[in-house]
Parts: C-alpha cells; structure tokens; sequence
DNA sequence: GTATGTTTTAAACAGGTGTTTGAAATCGGC
DNA sequence: GCCGATTTCAAACACCTGTTTAAAACATAC
C-alpha cells in the first residue's frame, strides 16, 4: 500500500465524501476506488457489497456522533434544577462542531448523509439505524419530555420531526446558504454561528402553546396568548 | 394511442409518480415508458433527454403552485390590518393541500419533488427555480418583512430556511410520520392537520425574540425564557 | 526457504443506462 | 383517394453499473 492507513479505511473516507457530495445511486465504486487509490475489487472484498460499504460509511459516523452525545446527555441528566428545552437543544452542538474540527466539512457531510439516509428508496439505512441507536433516540426524548412533561406525546413527535427537518436541512447545505450570506449581507458565518441561530428558532417552535384543536384552518385571527400549560392536544 | 390523454401527458403523470418516489436517478426512461404505456423513444422524442423530462414534470408542478399561492398572497396584500407571521404562513396552506386534492398524493409528491431537486448534485434544478419563479418567492419575503419588519435582513434569511427545512422534511415524508402517529397515538392526520400542527411551531420560531449576539455557545445555564412564549402575535 | 493465509490485481461478466436510428404507422388537409 | 408532416415503433448503439473470477503478490510463521 502506497499511502497512509489501510485499504478499509481509505476507501472509506473517500466514499463518505463522494456519498454526502453525490448521493448514494450516484456514485459509483470505480469512482471510490479510483479515488482512493485501490483496486475496483476491494470494496467487495473488504465490505462484500455496495449496500454494505454505505452502512459502513453511515455507522462509523454516527458512531462518533452519538457517543459525544450520549456524554452531553448524561452531563445534562445530572445537572441541578430543571432542565429547558434549549438545553436539551444545545446537547448536539458540541458533537457537531466536533464533528466538523475531526474532518473538512465533517458537519454537512454528516447531515447530507442523514438527508440521504432519509429521502432513501427502500430505505433500509432508516431501518438500521432506528434498531442501531433506539437508546440515543430514547435518552433525547426523555430529555425532552423532563424538560416540557405537559407535552402530550403525540405532539412531541410531531415537533421533533419539525425540528429534525429544520436540522438536516439548514446543516445539509449550509455551505451554499453560507456563501449566500457572505455576498448578500457579509457575514461571515459557521456552524457554529448557524446552531447559534437555528437553537433558538427550534426551542421557540418547540414550547409554543399554540392550541391546535382549537384552530379553524383558514382561521386568521388572533391566537390565544395567555394560557402557559402547553397544549394536551386532542385525546391521549 | 389506447389510453386517455396525450403521450406526452401519459409521460408526465408517471414520470412525476416515480421521481418521487424513488428518486431521478433511481428511475429509468424504461420504466417510465413502460408505466405510461409509450414506447421508450417517446421521451426523447417529446422532450428531448431525460434532464429536460425531469424539469417539465417539475415546473407543472410549480406552475399551478404558485398560481394558487399568488393568489392567496395578493388577498391577504389588500385585507385590512396588519399583516401577522401567521398570516403569511397560512397562504402555503391552501395550495399544498388543493394540490392534495388535484391528483392522489399531491402534496407530498410535490415536497419529495421539492425535496430531491434541493439535494441534486448539479443542482441545476435549483437553478432554473430560482430563476423561474423569483417573483413569488420576493413576494414572500415581502409580506414577511411587512409582518415582521424590524427584523434583520440577515436573521430573516436564516429563518426564512429553517422553515423550508422543516415544510420540505415534514410534508415529503408525511405518509411515513402518519402512519407512525397513526399507530402509536390512535391518531389519524393528514396533510391539514400536520399544517395546523407545523404552521405555528414555525411562526413561533420565526417570531422568537432570542438575542443570538448575546448568546455564548457552550452556555448551559438559563435562558431567556420569555423570548420562547413569544409567538405569532409576532414582533413588539 | 518453503508453506500458509491474506490481500491485491487485471480481466471479464451479466445486466442496465440514456440516446439515436431509420423504417413503419398514423394523422390532418385536400 | 393521395400526400406531407407528425408521431410511434423495434432495434441497435455506446457506455456505465456492481460483482465475480482466478492468478499474482504479499505477509507471516516455521
């Protein structure tokens, strides 16, 4: 072998790349191997099969986010007093930002590969996942539940799904929407400065105690400003 | 020609079917040829190539959206009173779902389309959005900054996306979100009720009066919590 | 040094891709 | 009826895809 580290892992690292920057279909193992400098036949050897490399490509990724996570979880879990929404919010800062130090653009590759993961055909990197970090999802729920108990549940998966959205979205092309940003109204902006921005929009929408079943569709008017229990949407 | 509407037509109700469902890449000329019942040259032949296929289907799609959309903008230009957040918002609202009611599927068809054509490699899609349809999206922006004028350009631009993030996610992968909610909450929604449910979260987040400037990142502490009650009564 | 297990290599495989071709079929006007 | 233009058709084109093969190279232990 010519150049650093093993052949698994080289073409790992240019296959999480080429994933996040073509999407799964689009890029082809000859491209990979080409780009890692090994041979076509590696990649079954090594993984068995392109299905497989992708899972590879996901796993190790998610690996190294959910731990950092989990570790802000539990600092938060053991924290005096009440823990708030933005709390729970800001626990995946830290793992992010770290992500983008470890590689180049390590952030919107993960959530491009997230946003990919998700938009999937068949879907089956959803599959796993779910069954491979159901302990990740739950810890973040719970949290989320301590921190707005009068939440009803079927509210609160509406909301983290909105939130999710907002997440992959905004940090999947943050590079385009970062440049836009610098020519339109030069700022200067980063991950960093984005989470610092979509963290508060998120808590914001997440505690809002809009009452849903009491809104007519085309309704315009005035929304109900003063109860602060949060919503017991509809039936249990 | 054995079946109703024109082969051109035919084309387009499959091709759009299938982009969406499995993705532009994913789906073969064959299979769509086969799908409408044309012959495989059909395609070239009325559209040219594949890339010009995938953009008619996108722009029918777009064209009697934003019909709909200007529509309900320009009515809520002349009401009388201030323009809310909420407001703005809800004028999303009936096209998505008059969409729903045009052909089976609609409104998700058209956000998975939405979708894919944002997370595009090329992104020449994007492209000839942008340009296409300009005039809709500044009207937009337009009533936003009338409902909420005191808000920076800058913070407007990052919010303005945190939404699209969270329509686009939401509503393409809704029937997935329906039929967990449906399972696990005895809740059966559609597209009206994710609306009501997401239109809030989102006019909250955007009307969120949280100083990000005075925001330190790895701050775990307190946080303003009367800026998160903030909500589509909007600015002040 | 030889034997053994692992890894790399070039080549071929079987199948799918968008596109082009030129002839056949169909349509509209007269 | 015929004619010219439009549309459809089966077939082929050139290329790309993931995967497999069997030989070569390498590493490691005895």
């Amino acid at each position: 072998m010519s150049h650093p580290g093993s052949t698994k892992s080289r073409i790992l690292n240019v296959a999480e790349e080429l994933f996040a920057k073509q999407g799964f279909t689009e890029t082809s193992l000859r491209a990979i191997t080409y780009g890692a400098e090994v041979n076509l036949a590696s990649v079954n050897y090594h993984f068995g099969s392109k299905k497989s490399l992708i899972e590879a490509v996901f796993e190790r990724f998610m690996n190294s986010f959910t731990e950092e996570l989990m570790l802000d979880m539990a600092a938060l879990e053991l924290q005096a007093g009440n823990i708030k929404v933005h709390d729970v919010l800001n626990t995946l800062v830290r793992p992010l930002i770290k992500m983008d130090e470890i590689r180049p653009k390590g952030a919107s590759v993960f959530m491009r590969l997230l946003g990919r993961a998700y938009s999937e055909t068949q879907g089956h990197i959803r599959r796993f996942a779910t069954a491979r970090y159901s302990a990740v999802f739950a810890k973040f729920t719970g949290l989320l539940h301590k921190a707005s108990p009068e939440l009803a549940p079927s509210e609160m998966f509406w909301r983290l799904h909105f939130m999710l959205g907002s997440f992959i979205f905004t940090l999947a092309g943050h590079e385009a929407l970062e440049e836009i940003s610098e020519s339109d109204f030069q700022e200067k902006v980063g991950v960093e400065q984005i989470l610092i921005r979509l963290i508060p929009f998120l808590s914001a929408g997440f505690c809002n105690t809009f009452n849903s079943s009491e809104q007519g569709l085309a309704k315009q008017g005035s929304v109900k400003q003063n109860s602060v229990t949060q919503m017991s949407s509809g039936e249990a």
